[in-house]
RNA sequence: GGACGCUUAGCUCAGCGGUAGAGCACUCCCCUUACACGGGAGGUGUCACAGGUUCAAAUCCUGUAGCGUCCA
């Protein structure tokens, strides 16, 4: 006999006891198995710096479902887990600490320490939140853990440049970026936020040359710009300005000539003087303007550091703010000052220094993803074929148009950022003058500032051409500069491997230079320093995130190497995330793949919702409104958490979760309101125990004075309840194996209950599977919770029990409870692995050899155990339409009881009226409907009779009548036959009125209208009977 | 400003053409030898609003309002 299992589930000890016992076991690696079909997701890798959060909780959960399900099924599954370097929030936790700790800036550190400082960071965070997802019980082949700044992947980063580079896909050139001037870098939209800030706002007018007296007025709120201007913009239909379009004004502070253009987008003839200036260089809409209309130029005023440049003459030097402050005071001077009034405008500023941001023009990487006019592919394109074709499909299908929509656009995507942190960008450049006397040469030979050849492998005539066109075009010196750059090609350059190294020239005109780019792909250290020798720099620049985590399908399987793992699981088979992440993520998985290696990364892509507070906003660090799934795990379990996940894990909606905070002193949950939250209340009293505390939040350290709450939310209590539901049940079959002894199951000779139970199970796991195939996660929660709680425990479990005192019935329930116990295990276990792990040793301690319809040997986990399927044979609607109808007769006796608070002790007698048939299936499950309703003398038959004084249950096709002689109140009894008369009487006036109506008789379906009269004549025959009840009341 | 989604019981959510459902909370009765993280029973809804299609609409269409998210 094994031991007796303790009587609550305990979710801690199991998740210790399992974690290391998979570890150990190395279920959750997987080898190529040509033999094996593979089943194969990447882990949308997880930030290094940060902690495990819900959406994390809710991602991966999903994920190892998705896995274990398809390892039970056979499938050879690989779960490739990895984390990623997260370029600027990594970088600017660790710039942070270094400022707070050692009081040092980057600067003052250098590239090399501050990244050495980074790498240590990574360590130790990568290590935290590898275990934290551990923690979930996420089974991920962890052998193969990949980061997105290791070397494998860096070598995969290289070679897409590379590739990209030559194919003429990469280019360099001007954007608008948000510039921390504090800082002096560059920062992304998401690391901005917008504060209503007191400012100004001046009127100002320029003089129309050629038309004395004539000027253009125009507001703004930063007048420096005006050293910027390019040009002043009205609407082209402005009766006012019409006259004007074509001439030129004078800026007066530095005499320079701009023309008035007519830009429908940007000017608007309602607002203000209706005339706007144009300051491509320093405004976003002013930019979008300078590229409709190229023609006006753009004039950069600006030094990184946010002082004027030598573009603002005699302003050059000062602080922008100052400049601001001599600009208005020198247009006053002169005259062309009109006003200026106080205004609070919405102003952006640096997360990261908390300073404004200048949109600032600057150098960037782009990738092109437009289409192309010499025959290649557009990458853009090209994704979006995948989608459209099908090779790649959503679920939900909506998102495809998500993902079509914003790749529709064609925008090209700036690669670089201007960070220490993450892949340097492989680019050496210099750049050399170009005689002016051979510009319309030159402009001949590079037409479209960007010339790509690759060099040293089999282009060589490209590279030839390109050398011959320089040396023909340009000056002597100029070609013997390209004469060393071009002896690459020539042979002398052996320290580059083949296919290594590529490059582009490209000249800039209005600065009279050209430059030389040399892409490398390799690493060799000798390059490099030869590249030096010759006076090429790297460029400084570090590559977007997303560019190595775009790789992330086929770098961590090995590429470029044609690695085994490549062959065998690319492409993977899911990819699981967020839908905010369709664009800046999944896009460029799918572009990349197809670039590199003319396949798609996944052939489907799951979108789970999003996890909101319980006031419908997005969980977030900086409003503090997270949940921190740990407290959850500490609290609830892991496999409740599991359970919670997936329940949530809906279609349509987004997922509301209230929080609550645990009271560290007394346990009390103590909501969460709004106010809670950004961290702005700092101490908290429980209501229950009057003691003070913290409520739970993101806080940066703990606090010594005052306890933090953890958080807790009920959403989780069902998933911990079921745990332990599931957890009785199997204890309660352990009660009740004495004797067990294996043996098959026929199911055409098991009574009612059993191929009741059967029927249930093969439809429940038909069901599951299905939900599972069509990434339906809550149906899944759902489904099983049905069939476990309200079927085989409140029922069957229940029936069982007389059938086990039985000793002629007992060993076939007992081969039945340990069969179906199996099989709601094995359905379980990628929802809620630790507590079916837990189960089924303990079920195979008891049982060794059990199942259905034969009985096997189990597996020695569950992790590894088939997925359950059983015979459609087994589904059978009347037995369950026969058991549906013993239920209701065991309710309605309940309900009788239960209204006239008839001591459950007390057994009652039962007399039920039925047809021949529905009586003589009464009376063979007469035996289970006496414990379940607490009957003493149950008699079933057509000819019952009602006898006086008795409680009525009333149905569809019996009546039964509970005896209740002294105990029934005549009136209240007639009170509520009155209602429920009522209630009847009002569904078949509902019923009748439909059947009257001659369109719905003539064009609904048939069957329709036949259900319509059965339930009309259910309904006549209970209406009668209830009638004769009350009658018979009243007599009394 | 565009796109997508949501609005159903006090709360969190299913249902998506044929008499309104679950869990929690609530009320009543039970510590019945699997489980009080439990058992039994019960009440609870102009299915956001306004039109339309249909024999029939929570469910389909149009519009309105509020909320959320993404992209500008």
């Amino acid at each position: 006999m094994p031991a007796e299992l303790p009587k609550a589930y305990d979710p801690k000890a199991a998740q210790d006891r399992w974690l290391a016992f998979w570890d150990a076991r190395g279920y959750f690696h997987s080898e190529p198995d040509p033999a094996r079909e593979p089943f194969a997701i990447v882990i949308p890798p997880p930030n290094v710096t940060g902690a495990l959060h819900m959406g994390h909780a809710l991602n991966n959960t999903l994920q190892d479902v998705l896995i274990r399900w398809r390892r039970m099924q056979g499938y050879n599954a690989l779960w490739m887990p990895g984390t990623d370097h997260a370029g600027i929030a990594t970088q600017s936790v660790v710039e942070k600490r270094v400022l707070t700790e050692e009081k040092k800036t980057r600067h003052d550190l250098g590239r090399d320490e501050l990244v050495k400082r980074i790498w240590e960071w990574k360590d130790k965070y990568e290590a935290r939140i590898l275990g934290q997802l551990k923690q979930l019980g996420a089974s991920c082949d962890w052998q193969r853990t990949r980061f997105t700044l290791d070397e494998q992947c860096a070598r995969a980063v290289r070679e897409t440049f590379f590739r990209m580079f030559r194919d003429g896909y990469i280019y360099r050139g001007k954007r608008l970026v948000n510039w921390d001037a504090s800082l002096q870098t560059s920062v992304a939209d998401d690391e901005t936020y917008t504060e209503d800030t007191k400012g100004g706002f001046w009127t100002f007018k320029y003089p129309v040359n050629g038309l004395p007296d004539t000027f253009i007025r125009f507001s703004t709120t930063r007048p420096e710009t005006m050293l910027g201007d390019t040009a002043v913009c009205v609407h082209p239909n402005d009766e006012r300005y019409k006259h004007l379009i074509g001439k030129t004004v004078t800026i007066p502070l530095n005499g320079r000539s701009i023309p008035i253009i007519a830009d429908g987008l940007l000017a608007d003839p309602e607002l203000g003087t209706g005339c706007v200036k144009v300051t491509p260089a320093h405004d976003p809409n002013d930019y979008q303007c300078y590229q409709r209309h190229p023609e006006i130029g753009i004039i950069n005023i600006l030094n990184p550091d946010g002082t004027i440049n030598a573009e603002g003459g005699k302003f050059a030097g000062l602080d922008r703010y100052k400049a601001r402050e001599a600009v208005v005071k020198e247009m006053e001077e002169r005259g062309f000052f009109e006003g200026e009034e106080d205004r609070v405008v919405p102003l952006k500023y640096s997360d990261r220094s908390k300073t404004p941001i200048e949109p600032y023009l600057s150098d960037q990487w782009f990738v092109r993803t437009a289409d192309r006019d010499d025959g290649k592919p557009g990458l853009a394109q090209m994704a979006m074929d995948a989608v459209t074709s099908g090779r790649v499909r959503f679920a939900p299908e909506r998102y495809a148009k998500t993902y079509l929509d914003w790749l529709g656009e064609k925008r090209d995507w700036c690669i670089s950022r201007q960070l220490w942190w993450g892949h340097r960008i492989p680019v050496w450049r210099k750049e050399y003058e170009l005689p002016s006397d051979l510009l319309p040469s030159a402009a001949s030979v590079f037409p479209k500032q960007l010339w790509a050849a690759r060099l040293g492998q089999e282009d060589h005539q490209v590279g030839a051409d390109l050398r011959d066109a320089i040396y023909d075009k340009l000056d002597a010196r100029a070609a013997i500069v390209e004469g060393d750059i071009l002896a690459i090609h020539h042979g002398d350059w052996n320290l580059a491997p083949k296919g290594e190294v590529t490059l582009s020239i490209g000249a800039d005109y209005t600065k009279k230079t050209f430059a030389v780019a040399i892409c490398y792909a390799g690493e060799s250290p000798e390059v490099h320093s030869r590249l030096a020798d010759l006076g090429y720099s790297q460029d400084t620049d570090v590559l977007d995130t997303w560019f190595s985590s775009a790789l992330w399908p086929h770098s961590t399987l090995g590429w470029p190497e044609q690695t085994p793992e490549l062959k065998y699981y690319y492409p993977t088979s899911v990819l699981c995330t967020s839908r905010d992440i369709i664009t800046l993520w999944v896009a460029r998985m799918v572009l990349t793949g197809l670039y590199n290696l003319g396949e798609v990364p996944f052939t489907q892509v799951y979108v789970h919702p999003k996890m909101l507070d319980g006031f419908g906003e997005t969980m977030s660090k900086s409003k503090g409104n997270g949940l921190d799934p740990l407290d959850i795990i500490d609290l609830y379990g892991t496999d409740a958490l599991r359970y919670g996940m997936v329940n949530m894990a809906t279609e349509t909606q987004d997922s509301r979760m209230p929080v609550v905070n645990v009271c560290p002193h007394c346990g009390e949950q103590v909501a969460v309101k709004q106010e809670h939250m950004y961290m702005r209340t700092k101490r908290l009293a429980c209501p229950k125990c009057k003691q003070p505390f913290r409520p739970g939040g993101p806080w940066p350290a703990d606090d010594p004075e005052l306890k933090t709450a953890r958080q807790a939310s009920d959403r989780f209590e069902i998933g911990r309840n079921f745990a332990n539901k599931l957890w009785n049940a199997t204890r309660f079959l352990l009660m009740n194996l004495d004797g067990y002894t294996p043996g098959p199951v026929d199911v055409s000779q098991l009574p009612t209950e059993d191929r009741w139970l059967l029927s249930r199970l093969a439809t429940t796991t038909g069901n599951i599977t299905a939900a599972l195939e069509h990434f339906k996660f809550a149906d899944v929660a759902k489904l099983t919770y049905e069939f476990v709680w309200s079927e085989f425990c409140d029922w069957y479990i229940e029936m069982s029990k007389g059938r086990l005192k039985d000793p002629a019935a007992r060993p076939a329930a007992q081969r039945v409870l340990a069969g179906v116990l199996d099989g709601i295990l094995r359905l379980v276990h990628p929802v809620m692995p630790f507590v079916a792990e837990s189960l089924w040793h303990a079920l195979a301690e008891a049982a060794p050899r059990r199942g259905l319809p034969e009985p096997t040997e189990p597996t020695e986990s569950v992790c590894i155990a088939p997925w359950p399927a059983y015979p459609a044979a087994w589904v059978d609607a009347g037995v369950e339409a026969r058991f549906a109808r013993m239920q209701e007769l065991v309710r309605g006796v309940r309900e009788v009881r239960n209204r006239y608070q008839v001591d459950d002790k007390q057994k009652l007698d039962v007399t039920v009226k039925a047809s021949e048939a529905v009586a003589a299936d009464f009376t063979a499950l007469g035996a289970f409907i006496g414990p379940l309703a607490g009957i003493a003398n149950f008699t079933a038959s057509p000819s019952a009779t009602k006898p006086k004084q008795a409680g009525g249950v009333v149905a569809a096709d019996f009546e039964a009548y509970v005896s209740l002689a002294g105990l029934i109140d005549p009136a209240a009894e007639a009170k509520r036959l009155d209602k429920q008369l009522a209630d009847k009487r009002k569904a078949l006036a509902g019923v009748q009125a439909k059947l009257g109506n001659e369109k719905f008789v003539g064009s609904a379906p048939a069957e329709v209208v036949q259900q319509q009269r059965d339930l009309a004549a259910d309904l006549e025959n209970q209406i009668r009977t209830m009638e004769a009840n009350l009658k018979d009341l009243q007599e009394v």
